[in-house]
DNA sequence: AGGAAAAGCGAGTGAATGCTCGCATTATAG
DNA sequence: CTATAATGCGAGCATTCACTCGCTTTTCCT
């Protein structure tokens, strides 16, 4: 009963405990992420706060950075599905609906878990960067497929210029709006510059005329 | 001649020789940062890379925070020299001029120093992000004040609202161009993104009709 | 039940690094 | 020329922290 060298060395196994495991140590990760900073992330702490040793940590987590990366992970699938599922519905609306919706939940979005979202953007060194280039490229290629599909509406605009400029202006919106100030503002203030916004972008989109 | 006391314990002090010194830590520490990583930035490869001792290096900063912020400083001086300048002389001319001449110069300001700017957005993190935050403040007054001096070339609009709308959206803009892709895109391609977000954010400013 | 594999443990190790301190060198003043 | 201050030095201290290893406990399978 010794063919294979009995020890999964490291990395993932699940069996029910072990799942919750995992999941107790991402979950304290993003804890001490939001409550005590980057600096104070350490993989003992973790270890601590989740409510197991080091040495599981090490089990299911090959480095500090893995566990990280799995909360950004988290995090972005969580914020993909969202927008996945509006631009689906969005398909076949026109122009000025859609663009109100996905301005709408770019804001949302960022507000699921806008302390995490600080810390993400302030103070995680991102090193790899691919998941969050691979974040962007969905979404960029999501929303030029919904602008394809609707050039009739549009003026005579190269596709790629158009999405690169809706995207990083609608991302930078709900961004700022989330982080800068006193972090919640007036649900008013919050309608007023998703109407602006949207009337930007779509008096960008439409025919001059 | 011992009136006060005579050390000056720590903190700036210069005659001739020490800002020679100073300058070349925080030179240094901006190539270690470029060429590096923050990771590899530590203290004593920045006394060796600038030609001085870890111990001279203390008696000018008293952390290394101290001298990472020295030299976002530097860099963020220089871009808001420039943005100062720029603000001044399109005081007087008329919004479509003036916005075009923001969105060049954002993406200028953003190529001084690619690399150091990526370093800055992905790599520091930024702990009393005091700096950052009165660098956009100063921004947004003056772009404020620009928008304010041309209301009637305007449509009615919040003049917060508008300048926030419009600063985030060239930032992000600049910001993308020069961070995303392959480092250095086309003259052509960017001269098309300047006069699209242009557009872009006259159209938004300007009286619909 | 019983044995094997999976999961969990946590003191300890080794390396990295921020920073100090006592001394050496260079400039200035009288 | 000499005393005093300014500047510069760099070995080493103290700490932090990612990560390992040998062991125990729990779960699964027959």
């Amino acid at each position: 009963m010794a063919r294979k060298p009995p020890t999964k060395p490291r990395k993932n196994a699940l069996q029910e405990r072990s799942r919750a495991t995992v999941d107790a140590l991402i979950e304290a990760t993003a804890r001490i992420l939001v409550r005590e900073g980057f600096e104070k992330t350490s993989t003992n702490r973790i270890a601590e706060v989740a409510g197991v040793s080091v040495g599981s940590l090490y089990q299911y987590f090959p480095s500090k950075e893995a566990l990280v990366a799995a909360v950004i992970d988290r995090h972005h699938e969580e914020i993909m599905g969202i927008v996945r599922a509006t631009l689906c519905d969005v398909m076949d609306m026109p122009i000025e609906k859609a663009v109100r919706r996905l301005v709408t939940v770019a804001i949302d979005a960022h507000r699921i878990n806008p302390k995490l979202h600080r810390v993400f953007a302030e103070q995680i060194p991102r090193a790899g960067k691919l998941d969050v280039e691979a974040f962007n490229r969905e979404v960029h290629t999501l929303v030029r497929a919904y602008l394809d599909s609707h050039r009739k509406e549009m003026r005579k605009i190269d596709l790629d210029v158009a999405t690169f400029i809706c995207v990083s202006t609608i991302e930078a919106v709900a961004h700022n709006t989330v982080l800068n100030p006193a972090e919640m503002l007036p649900e008013k203030t919050v309608r007023t510059l998703v109407d602006e916004t949207t009337r930007m972008v779509v008096g960008f989109l439409k025919p001059s005329a």
